[in-house]
DNA sequence: TGTTTTATCGTCAGAGAGACGACTAAGATC
DNA sequence: GATCTTAGTCGTCTCTCTGACGATAAAACA
């Protein structure tokens, strides 16, 4: 980055939001942050900021999330799908949007990243957000949506393409166990795919499949009885990052 | 993040650039041009270029593809897969790339584009590119490759993406028609599987699986015999995007 | 008239998924 | 303490889909 001649190119300013998605309560929840400043003050909007001169498109999302959460994202060289330590989460790049009005200030390009976490302690407001909450996905898209509440600029396009992302991604990856604490159940496991898809699943086939697949899991040596009935036994994600063949969501 | 203020953000130049990819001869091919200017003057590179102040990304990727080959390229709305016109191609966004240094002269965040085409007339060299060439993927990475053959800047690994997401959304998606002319036969298709995946894969039950696949290929009532053979019924894309189940790619 | 090439139809065995019965082992309730 | 409730786990059966592969069909070519 030497010399250069800022009239031949147009600048733009980038940033990077962040789509972050957990499970409570038998809810897929994502984290949003209320604006404290115009354009549209008071909206709630994902989390992000500005791009520095010299750092990375994930290394600033990284850092803008544990910025906003405390959490330390991971995530694996190249393409690769994250494994997931006991303080961290899933990112991963979604995509780009750019449309040239998309803010009215000036001309800014976000790359948008998605996270998956485990269930976390409350949201913490940082940065120039007022104050930060989990909004379950089924009241901003699904049928008892609140039109009302409506996302800042073009973020309910990210966060719809996000959530469409990893609805489809834990089909054939291993990556719900991102939603999971280090250790789970695999009714915890089961629950979680519930609340993504929002569906209910037999516990029975889902355990024989979740099971049946090499590197999916790994025992942990250890139950737990935290789910009430009959304990369970513990289990890590696995080193397979890849199910082949896929999770079979059932059809609408 | 308030008024707008020069300063008050770091400026980036925004490119796009653009995977190109068809299937000539029974091989999986990009488009690459050849540099004409400092940095990495002589090297193949990815066609495209700057991002102008007003024009949208997928609208910059379009209009580069355009100049590059004449291709119109058509996204559908949303994240949805393109279908398929008689000029066209499928264009879609693949990711984005910013690491600091990944251009010598500035700071530069490329959005990359993919695009799917059917076998071409030969590229047209245009811009700032003294030539332009279809070249095998497996040159570029099989075991036969040329390793004194790097791409400028990081488009070596953008292409390694690009044909990662081929391959696999090929698997899922009805988007394989993508590489064939607007009528083929199953036989065609077949080959477009196989040249992308670097397999073989048996003709009956291949007919069997696409044909059987409501939605995948509309009869569009004449045959062919332009492969030699018995003459084969020639299709048309279907409607259908989204494959399933999916076409198996076989192991490895 | 074979021979070759490609297309297309059929058959069969095995893997995997959905439906669901049965049993197990803990806490909760009476 | 007996019973109920709640999960978890193992098995069985059927159906669908896939992979392997035999057989036939319809053109070009020798």
């Amino acid at each position: 980055m030497s010399r250069y001649d800022p009239s031949a190119f147009p600048p733009f300013a980038v940033t990077v939001d962040l789509v972050v998605l957990t499970v409570r309560d038998h809810e897929l929840c994502a984290l949003l942050v209320k604006r404290g400043e115009a354009p549209f003050k008071g909206y709630w909007a994902l989390p992000g900021g500005f791009v520095r001169p010299d750092e990375g498109l994930a290394e600033a999302a990284s850092r803008e999330l544990a910025e906003e959460t405390g959490l330390r994202a991971q995530t694996a060289p190249g393409q690769v799908l994250a494994g997931q330590n006991p303080f961290g989460a899933h990112l991963e790049q979604l995509a780009t949007y750019g449309h040239p009005q998309r803010d009215p200030r000036m001309r800014v390009v976000s790359v948008a990243y998605l996270v998956l976490a485990p269930d976390l302690p409350s949201p913490r407001a940082g940065g120039d957000a007022s104050s930060a909450r989990w909004a379950p996905v089924s009241e901003l898209f699904g049928e008892d949506r609140n039109d009302g509440e409506l996302l800042a600029f073009d973020h309910g396009q990210i966060l719809a393409d996000g959530v469409e992302r990893a609805r489809s991604k834990i089909e054939y990856s291993s990556l719900a166990t991102a939603f999971c604490p280090p250790e789970f159940t695999v009714g915890e496991l089961r629950r979680v795919y519930e609340a993504v898809w929002g569906v209910v699943l037999d516990p029975r086939n889902f355990h024989r499949k979740v099971t049946g697949t090499p590197g999916f899991l790994l025992p942990s040596g250890g139950t737990t009885t935290r789910q009430g009935g009959r304990p369970a036994q513990l289990f890590k994600a696995g080193g397979a990052t890849v199910l082949n063949p896929p999770m079979l969501r059932p059809e609408a």
